[in-house]
DNA sequence: CGATTTTGACCAGCGC
DNA sequence: GCGCTGGTCAAAATCG
């Protein structure tokens, strides 16, 4: 009905290509896509968004697509204007009856349209809760069972915690990740005492680096250990290794081995998992002593064009800009993952948090793509509650060209894997480093709408439109921090959406996906 | 020569 | 208890 196809979205995206600029060998430069930057969202804003004025928008975070969209609408009024002139008045009426009936229907798919989100939203919601409630059951299970048993687990640290010796004053209602990210520390601190009586009187530099704002603050017990602590941690995690942290996961299609993601990483064990030819690789933070952030990296067995990458921890060390949104964003969705089954922290925006991936932020659940049952960005992992996993599924965007990821290596046959990137021309490392995602023009979930080829074929610009979104991980991270209210470590990514961050359930999405990296 | 990767060994959890 | 698997360690190899 609308005349939008997919051809518009081609040649704009050509158009953008040839606005790249070229490296000196005659190849167009390779710009990476940070999904978490707001001075690209933007720089690119200026190229869409900041010349369609609001009135002109489908929808408030709706950019380029909404001018195209006027602008055919607008022709085809001009021409019916001057048509006028010359058409008899009896043609002329017809074509307005059957603009008239045209707006009808256009109103009627409309109100269909929400109808259809409402209940999918509804319906969302109650799966989630249902999932919710069987992991909160699970981990009190766990929790009571271990806990007796006398193992160590990421329950018992719950039960810990209430503990006046060990912390005095925190309570259930502040058993949020960061907490719990605090009692992995503690455990870790209080495991490393028990083990060796030369470690009395010290403390363990291992849950410094795990402490949250609220433990530097004093909150907690905290010394220092004069012994190496990243060797300290890494023994206590060997050596416990029952500990359970959240993990966030990112899938995004690309060939390089690795994402950037603007730290440095150490590579430190390699394995061949059951069921995936693909061996995977674990890495942890150096970029500073003692962070307890580690990844995995997989290539996903059903596609290998996909690159799993799963993180694990909170950094303890400042980061650099380009690193701290992804950071951010991650430990965030970790924390919230962790504290989604008990939370009782009210948000900052004043409704209660039952869980990250509530509607009552939304943001996960655009109502542009609700008419696919598989298009939600993020999803918790059921599989395994020890090891709650959010899953931000972006592998549905184009390949991750290689080229883009210069100062990767390969996954196994070269050295110094690590995503300290040469900044690319927008001055920022990027997020997965997709030159293709800066071709493509700026989110348009409109676009979507006004595609004829929806939904049938809606799957696939979905991955797109979350591919060439630039203010994705911008309000992905708005989203999340707003939920946590942490202190932001990048607040000029964050503050950078003026048009976008009140209204976070516009343009992002992704997909459902289950853990298949194994 | 320091930093990093490689890779076999080790450990803990889990299912049978 | 045994075997399998995932995760980590640490010595050796490699790289810059």
């Amino acid at each position: 009905m609308i005349p939008y196809s997919q051809g518009n979205l081609m040649d704009h995206q050509l158009a953008q290509e040839d606005k790249q600029p070229s490296s000196p060998d005659g190849r167009p430069a390779t710009m990476e896509l940070d999904f978490f930057s707001g001075d690209r969202l933007r720089s690119d804003g200026s190229d869409h968004g900041a010349s369609v004025p609001d009135s002109a928008k489908l929808h408030p975070l709706d950019d380029g697509g909404a001018m195209d969209f006027l602008t055919l609408r607008t022709g085809v009024l001009w021409r019916e204007n001057h048509q006028e002139e010359t058409k008899p008045t009896s043609q002329l009426k017809s074509l307005r009856d059957r603009l008239e009936e045209l707006k009808g229907e256009n109103q009627k798919l409309r109100s269909m349209l929400e109808l259809i989100s409402k209940n999918y939203t509804a319906v969302y919601a109650q799966l989630l809760l249902v999932m919710q409630t069987k992991a909160s059951i699970i981990h009190k299970f766990q929790d009571e069972g271990l806990a007796n048993a006398g193992v160590s687990t990421y329950g018992d640290n719950l039960r810990e915690r209430s503990e006046p010796s060990v912390e005095a004053g925190i309570t259930d209602q502040q058993c949020d990740g960061q907490s719990m990210e605090n009692h992995i520390g503690m455990k870790r601190a209080l495991s490393s005492t028990n083990e060796t009586s030369s470690d009395e009187g010290q403390t363990n530099q291992s849950m410094t680096t795990l402490e949250s704002p609220n433990v530097a603050r004093g909150k907690n017990i905290v010394r220092e250990d004069e012994e190496d602590p990243d060797n300290r941690q890494d023994q206590v995690l060997g050596q416990q290794g029952s500990y359970r942290k959240a993990r966030v996961s990112i899938r995004a299609r690309s060939d390089a081995p690795m994402i950037s993601d603007g730290c440095q990483w150490r590579k430190y064990g390699q394995k061949l998992a059951k069921g995936n030819p693909c061996p995977r690789a674990y890495y942890r933070c150096t970029m500073a002593i003692g962070c307890p952030v580690r990844k995995q990296i997989q290539r996903c067995v059903r596609d290998k064009t996909i690159l799993i990458t799963t993180y694990e921890g909170k950094h303890s060390h400042p980061l650099p800009p380009t690193a701290a949104v992804l950071a951010k964003t991650t430990s965030a969705a970790a924390s919230m993952l962790l504290s989604g089954s008990t939370a009782t922290e009210a948000a900052p925006n004043g409704n209660s948090n039952p869980s990250f991936l509530s509607s009552s932020n939304n943001f996960l659940f655009p109502h542009h793509f609700l008419y696919s049952n598989s298009s939600t960005m993020a999803s918790l992992s059921s599989s395994s509650p020890n090891y709650p996993t959010i899953t931000l599924d972006l592998a549905q965007a184009p390949l991750i060209n290689n080229h883009s990821l210069h100062s990767q290596r390969a996954l196994s046959s070269t050295p110094n894997c690590q995503t300290q990137n040469i900044p690319p021309s927008n001055g920022y490392p990027g997020f997965l480093g997709h030159p293709q995602m800066h071709m493509l023009p700026p989110p348009q979930a409109h676009h979507l709408l006004l595609n004829n080829q929806y939904p049938s074929s809606l799957m696939g610009n979905v991955g797109a439109t979350i591919a060439s979104d630039p203010s994705f991980g911008s309000k992905l991270a708005i989203a999340i921090s707003s939920m946590v209210g942490a202190s932001a470590t990048n607040p000029g990514m964050l503050n950078s959406n003026t048009n976008g961050c009140t209204n976070i359930s516009s343009s992002t999405s992704a997909i459902i996906t289950h853990d298949d990296a194994s």
